[in-house]
DNA sequence: ATTAGGG
DNA sequence: CCCTAAT
């Protein structure tokens, strides 16, 4: 059975973390997975909360998935961040359709807003509690948001809330819901946050649970916006331009104190009628069982427990769980982690991590979203995107006059394409949210780019300046985008958008396949390596513009940008457009990419010519166009073959491999080992002649 | 950067 | 597949 399945998100506002600047050296790069794992991970649970029931709920591996996400999905964030402005939001999908539903939104600020019209509405005391409860970390709000059953249970009624007000607004003619991510830059140092942000006129409520060290930021009043509090230590002395309707961030811009948390916010839009901007901003509603079909269990890989190789997250969270500590303290021990080993640090994070997820109901926010999407999960799930991912931009643009060269953009939305699922009906629910799970992880996690499109065309040259692509001007704003695409070194093949056909139907059942590995997954030495490798070509580490990916078609639904200008002149200098893409590696697991028959066929012939020991030669010789396939990789191949080759075939998994070929393995192998002993023997001899 | 081996 | 250690 196939399931497809587009995944959107609607994230409501978080704070993106950042992570120092990765170094070439891989080992600072570990050194700081741990970081941004922790920090994204709040920020993720709020995002895969939202996506409704790829949370693989109690039983295996809660948490699991997100990280791996958040991890990169916030880089990506960062990114955009980075390359626009320090002002990036992300809005829920536009789906087209009349009915918006927004998980944890904002409302215009017309005096429409939820929160303020009944104070005594599940809407308002969630919001407050989050706010108070924010003064943490993002994660924090997530999980005080969907925690305690309290919040669970005024879910529902907090849905009906929105609704209403949703339509009231509409009726209004002008009423937006706008859930957006806000990045927010925290300083080091840590006192006192803050920010930003929309205030209504009446968001008394949010008032209270705010708490200012210190003196309230200058920039509040002005704005229309939400004030909330944030965990910004220093807001930094300028002001925002005073019209600006959404909340801005602001912070610093050095990436090793770049340390922010996600946080939600309720904001509210501004009063400016900008309705053909911002289009539908419906969630679409993700698993709706309704449309999953869900088979019995079987067992067999998706229990990974088959798997030596789990992947890290799952290893991970086995054990751990997210991280809600406050922010000083996370920042404390994230500093000392620095300095013990990785390994240690790894038990270290597990052993310290709190338990917060207790009692987090996550489905307040499903049902939530089921809801208000009504039936229109159908027809967004037949509704193929050609496009792979595709992201929205969207917003209202608007023109402010620039004090200075900065251009500020927003990011409404990005969504996450169809992922195609194969998987039998014998499995199990569990293992069905696994391997959805892993689907979206693989995309989220570590395949993805960002495009930048410009009037549709994607802007390819990462060196040329906003201004001279013209992406600064105000009346091309509209038409600027970005694009989440797939970065060819991490994606999963089956996330492939429109792709190869192949990766589709599927019809034929097979064991049980993770989610249809690319096309019917036959990478070869000759043509089929050649191609998978180009397909796969450009490496995360060395990827070096995702403009430069492919991306046939332009995000049609992206939209314009808010771009404002800004003071801090120098950002833009700061984010060259070069090989920045790196941050989306950053920790990341790579996905698994089982050996298809080919491939391991010309893994053995290879190593029969050149034999072991020689993984460099031999990656070059038969896994040159893999990018994938490290020479480690490819050992570690041998390894597991030799392994195979050894016990007895029941015991085997995954594709079978020819006993023709694990033969040859064994014989290889055999050859080789006594090669490499005459060598062990001779090497002294030489040694000493020499 | 590679290789080897444990996890 | 990851992580280290040793080259």
């Amino acid at each position: 059975m196939v399931l497809q399945k587009r995944l959107d998100y609607g994230f409501n506002g978080y704070q993106v973390p950042v992570t120092p600047k990765a170094s070439r050296s891989a080992r600072k790069r570990r050194a700081v997975r741990k970081m941004v794992e922790d920090n994204a991970m709040g920020a993720f649970d709020l995002l895969a909360t939202v996506a409704g029931k790829l949370l693989l709920e109690g039983e295996s591996s809660p948490a699991s998935s997100h990280t791996s996400i958040g991890k990169d999905q916030c880089a990506g964030i960062k990114e955009n961040y980075l390359a626009g402005d320090k002002t990036l939001k992300a809005e829920p999908c536009d789906r087209g359709s009349s009915d918006r539903i927004p998980l944890v939104s904002e409302y215009k600020s017309t005096g429409q807003n939820l929160s303020s019209c009944s104070k005594a509405s599940p809407v308002h005391q969630i919001e407050s509690h989050s706010v108070m409860t924010t003064s943490d970390c993002s994660e924090r709000f997530v999980s005080d948001m969907l925690a305690s059953g309290k919040c669970k249970n005024e879910l529902g009624s907090l849905t009906g809330k929105i609704e209403a007000g949703y339509s009231g607004n509409r009726e209004s003619g002008e009423c937006k819901l706008d859930n957006e991510v806000k990045v927010l830059v925290k300083d080091e140092t840590n006192k006192s946050g803050e920010v930003v942000t929309s205030t209504g006129p009446d968001m008394c409520s949010f008032q209270d649970p705010v708490v200012w060290e210190g003196e309230p930021p200058p920039l509040l009043s002005s704005d229309s916006s939400t004030k909330v509090p944030m965990y910004v230590d220093h807001i930094p002395q300028r002001s925002f331009p005073a019209s600006r309707d959404d909340v801005k961030l602001v912070g610093r811009d050095d990436d090793e104190n770049f340390f922010g948390c996600t946080h939600p916010s309720t904001a509210m839009k501004y009063s400016r009628p900008a309705p053909s901007r911002i289009g539908d901003r419906r969630i679409r509603k993700i698993l709706a069982s309704k449309y999953w079909k869900v088979a019995p269990k079987s067992k067999d890989e998706t229990h990974s427990n088959s798997c030596k190789w789990l992947p890290r997250t799952k290893r991970i969270y086995r054990d751990m769980k997210p991280n809600y500590h406050n922010r000083k303290n996370c920042y404390k021990r994230q500093r000392s982690q620095m300095n013990m080993p990785f390994k240690k640090r790894r038990l270290f994070d597990r052993s310290t991590v709190p338990n917060p997820d207790q009692g987090i109901s996550r489905e307040g926010f499903f049902d939530l979203r089921g809801k208000g999407t009504k039936g229109n999960a159908s027809a967004s799930c037949s509704k193929m995107q050609a496009t792979g991912m595709s992201s929205s931009v969207g917003g209202q643009h608007s023109s402010f006059q620039s004090r200075n060269s900065h251009v500020k953009l927003r990011i409404k939305s990005f969504r996450v394409p169809e992922l195609f699922i194969e998987i039998p009906e014998t499995a199990t629910v569990g293992s069905l949210k696994k391997t959805v799970m892993e689907a979206v992880t693989a995309v989220l996690g570590g395949g993805l780019c960002v495009g930048v499109l410009l009037q549709g065309k994607k802007v390819r040259d990462d060196n040329k300046t906003l201004l001279q692509t013209g992406i600064s001007q105000d009346d091309h704003l509209d038409s600027v985008g970005f694009s989440l695409e797939p970065n060819p070194s991490r994606t999963p093949p089956p996330l492939c958008s429109d792709g190869s056909p192949s990766m589709l139907p599927c019809d034929d059942v097979k064991p049980l396949t993770r989610y249809q590995p690319g096309p019917t997954g036959e990478p070869l030495p000759e043509p089929h390596l050649a191609s998978f490798g180009s397909y796969m070509e450009s490496d995360h580490d060395s990827a070096p513009s995702p403009t430069e990916m492919s991306a046939e078609k332009s995000t049609t639904d992206s939209k314009a940008l808010v771009a404002v200008p800004d003071m801090s002149v120098d950002a833009l200098a700061v984010v060259p457009g070069n090989r920045k893409s790196r941050r989306f590696d950053i920790g990341q697991r790579r996905i698994r990419r089982p050996f298809s028959v080919t491939e391991v066929e010309a893994l053995v012939q290879a190593v029969e010519k050149l034999g072991t020991g020689r993984w460099r030669d031999v990656k070059l010789r038969a896994f040159d166009s893999a990018k994938h396939r490290t020479y480690v990789d490819l050992k570690d191949k041998w390894k597991t073959l030799v392994h195979t080759a050894r016990i007895s075939p029941q015991q085997r998994r995954g594709e079978p491999v020819p006993q023709e070929l694990l033969d040859r393995v064994l014989t290889a192998h055999a050859y080789w080992s006594q090669q490499q002993a005459k060598q062990q023997l001779k090497q002294p001899e030489t040694c000493v002649l020499v």
